[in-house]
DNA sequence: TCGATATATGAATATATATTCATATGTTAA
DNA sequence: TTAACATATGAATATATATTCATATATCGA
């Protein structure tokens, strides 16, 4: 968790050199940034994405719909790992899932995801990895 | 780190069900996927994403270029942490530095940050967080 | 040069989290 | 109902990482 913001311990950074614009300009951006829970709602989001095993399973199932087992051959994990990364791309609303007999079939519960994906890509092929 | 791929620990996932479908379906989707590095990657940049501290920072960069002691009072937190954070930034190449005079004035340096930020925010939108 | 300011960074610590193991739950067929 | 299969999940462990503290580096003015 990094939410624990006190102010106590801040060093004391006051103002550095432009005194008198730093204030306003301080107030200024504070006032335009969405709220503290907004921020941290989008940097729970991206954290879902920022793991290797999950990125693997959201882009296997850009193809098609697949049952846990598929998943796990597909990317060479173990059934258990497979299953808790499942939940945590479940509670993100970014997979749904579908029993059908002893399987579950899961698939891409979301339109941003591929684009979002697509974004990170064009980054890493411009800027390098 | 969770690469290490150990295909002795694997349990005996051998064939689910669909048999006859069953290999053709995964092999279709491993061909179909980019590489291992490739995937590793872009974990590796949305796990930058994946962090309150930093959204903070890259949000507060949109609307303009700031010094690190601005940054710092604008998200409420020390001077080292944000100097920290704008190391890992600097290092995925979605900040940039300026150094002027004993101040260091950082600005972002992707135009896809923007857009993946705003696909974030419509998820959390959308699915509620 | 010296002191003040701004930033950067190594080390330590605390916290978060990915994987594994063992096992539970759920489903089907015999 | 029992056995086999598919998936889910709690607990333990190992690893990663965010923040803090102390301190180093860098720039400027006196």
């Amino acid at each position: 968790m990094n939410e624990n913001i006190n102010n106590s311990d801040l060093h004391s950074v006051e103002n550095c050199e432009r005194v008198s614009e730093h204030n306003n300009i301080v107030n200024e951006i504070q006032n335009s940034m969405p709220n503290l829970d907004t921020l941290f709602s989008l940097a729970e989001l991206f954290k879902v994405f920022g793991d290797t095993t999950r990125i693997r399973i959201l882009c296997a199932l850009f193809k098609k719909e697949l049952c846990v087992c598929e998943i796990s051959e597909i990317i060479q994990m173990g059934q258990s790992a497979v299953s808790h990364q499942l939940r945590i791309l479940r509670a993100s609303s970014l997979v749904r899932v579908r029993r059908d007999g002893k399987s579950s079939y899961y698939s891409l519960d979301d339109e941003h995801i591929y684009k979002i994906f697509k974004l990170g890509l064009e980054h890493i092929l411009e800027k390098g990895q």
